[in-house]
DNA sequence: CAGTGAGCGAGCTTCCGCTTGACTT
């Protein structure tokens, strides 16, 4: 018999019946060591840290334990990426114990083939990738647990807190409703022309900005004694490219656009849909479709709406973080809906039709600019208007999947064709003050920042929720009084710590480490003396 | 002797990231 580790049990129920009988396919459930929740768990001078078990692991090693010491062998086969060489190395630690047989595996596929393969090439634990975990951990505790207290003291509230992910997550809303605040809203107006061609009304506009609404009139009046024709018309022809397959990111926040559904419930609705089969690995920042799978869905496009709505599968350009452990975000076969309750139907519907509509065509788009001449008695010189027309010559993916794509129909009109105007109009339009963020709009920014990463997006939020930084009302958030407070003094005293770009500089060290270039002690010194104090650290 | 109240001291919060049940409210 063998044993065969992995982290997820949805997963290791999957491969328990490609791997059968010789096998015992079990599952960490994450992590199985971390800092303790209680006091700092590390000491400053050596960067010695204590790990200790999180609650309910240190049976669950029992378990594996008693199961390493009857197997031959022993797979590691926890998620190819920083987190999960941690959790290989401290369950090798425990495992060795009783059995000197174990190897580490990777697969980057649930496949038969993948997961055979991970096993024929099974080597050693990448230690590098190990120390980059810790020097990421350290790093994010010594900043939250050494920072917090001293945001408690400040203000007189045991509740608040500070860290590498959820400070500059706050300074972004706040910052934004400033933004808002200082807004100053100002009215501008275009002159618009009604006009009239066989029967069929269009308009066309001046392209022109009066701030007073007078000024416009003034044009306005003089065009009603116009006469008007076709100038010109310009067609060209345009596509909208289809939407990217779902990462985690996308999924929560168009669950939270279109859907209404807080990036927490998603989290928990589509972690259901993936524990029952109906969808892939829920938490991943890679947009990879397996091929496969990506010609069954085309199969399925071509027998449901024929051959022209076929596109093809795209390679997506990864971002620089993406830690490559999975697939994006799809049903696992082409069944287009599951016989289950409302919420996991709908939910699983926007992931079966973002699914197709990522392997769909592209609309096909005409867009039209016809300029409209205006001779006036009163002006020496013609006026020209714009009419814009945009006309969908092709659905494409929006067959499956809503597009923000508008049609601006224009009657047929060619260069020389006479006008009747019905009338002249003012069109009133105002500056917009940026808008707030939504909890889906926020989870986008800060993973275009490489703030986060997709198993805590949703927790962020919450986080900012339970501290009493953030109230969510129809779906914006509001920063509270506290948290402009909060966020002027971190400015001010830990202004490293505010950068947007802090979490990239110390990713770009945590490569570094990861290649073995740089001892992780020294990327958690360097950090930590630059964020935090001397004082602080005591050293 | 019982009840009251001042004063003192101890203990408590907190991070980010990986994964789901096993708990309590």
């Amino acid at each position: 018999m063998k044993l065969f580790i992995v982290e997820s049990p949805t997963k290791a129920k999957t491969i328990q019946k490609f791997l059968g009988k010789d096998f015992y396919v079990k599952a960490t459930l994450g992590h199985i060591k971390d800092l303790p929740e209680r006091g700092l768990g590390v000491d400053l001078k050596t960067l010695k840290a204590k790990y200790v078990y999180l609650r309910g692991k240190k049976k669950l090693i029992e378990e594996l334990k008693r199961l390493s010491k009857k197997v031959e062998i022993v797979y590691i086969c926890t998620d190819p990426d920083r987190e999960g060489e941690a959790i290989a190395y401290f369950l090798k630690k425990d495992l060795q114990k009783v059995n000197k047989n174990i190897k580490r595996a990777v697969f980057y596929e649930i496949t038969p083939a993948a997961i055979k393969e991970s096993i024929r090439n099974a080597g050693y634990i990448n230690i590098n990738l190990v120390y980059s975990q810790f020097a990421r951990r350290i790093l994010d505790r010594l900043i939250g647990y050494l920072i917090s207290p001293i945001l408690w003291k400040e203000f007189k509230n045991y509740r608040l807190s500070a860290g590498r992910v959820q400070s500059p997550a706050l300074r972004l809303i706040v910052e934004r409703e400033r933004e808002i605040q200082n807004f100053r809203v100002k009215k501008y107006y275009y002159v618009k022309v009604i006009l009239e061609k066989d029967g069929e009304i269009f308009h066309a506009i001046y392209d022109y900005r009066y701030e007073k609404p007078s000024d416009a009139k003034i044009i306005a009046e003089k065009l009603e004694k116009g006469f008007f024709s076709v100038y010109s018309v310009d067609i060209k022809e345009d596509k909208e490219y289809s939407p990217k397959p779902f990462i985690t990111s996308d999924l929560q926040a168009e669950a939270n656009a279109k859907l209404g559904f807080p990036p927490e419930k998603t989290q928990k609705l589509s972690q259901e849909l993936y524990e029952k089969g109906y969808i892939t690995y829920p938490r991943t920042d890679s947009y990879r479709m397996n091929e496969q799978k990506a010609k069954e869905f085309m199969n399925f496009i071509r027998r449901e709406f024929g051959e022209k709505y076929v596109g093809r599968l795209r390679n997506f350009r990864e971002k620089k973080n993406v830690q490559g452990a999975h697939e994006c975000i799809r049903p696992t076969k082409p069944i287009p809906t599951i016989p289950e309750r409302e919420e996991l139907r709908i939910l699983y519907d926007l992931i079966f039709r973002r699914t197709l509509a990522s392997l769909m065509k592209e609309i096909q788009l005409e867009r039209k600019k016809v300029i409209v001449e205006a001779i006036t008695p009163e002006l020496r010189r013609p006026i020209y208007l714009i009419a814009k027309g945009l006309k969908v010559v092709f659905d494409g993916w929006s067959r499956v999947y809503p597009s923000e794509i508008k049609e601006e129909l224009l009657p047929l009109l060619a260069a020389g064709d006479l006008l009747k105007l019905i009338k002249t109009d003012l069109e009133e339009r105002r500056t917009q003050p940026p808008s707030r963020y939504t909890e889906g709009t926020l989870i986008k920014t800060l993973e275009k920042l490489g703030i986060g990463r997709p198993s805590t997006y949703s927790t962020i939020v919450k986080t900012l929720k339970e501290r009493g930084y953030i109230k969510v009302k129809n779906k914006t958030i509001l920063p509270t009084h506290i948290a402009f407070e909060v966020v002027d003094f971190l400015m001010e005293n830990f202004p490293l710590l505010m950068d947007y770009k802090f979490t990239s500089l110390m990713e770009e060290k945590l490569d570094l480490v990861e290649e073995g270039k740089v001892d992780w002690k020294e990327v958690v010194y360097e950090f930590a003396s630059k964020v935090l104090s001397k004082e602080l650290l005591r050293i």
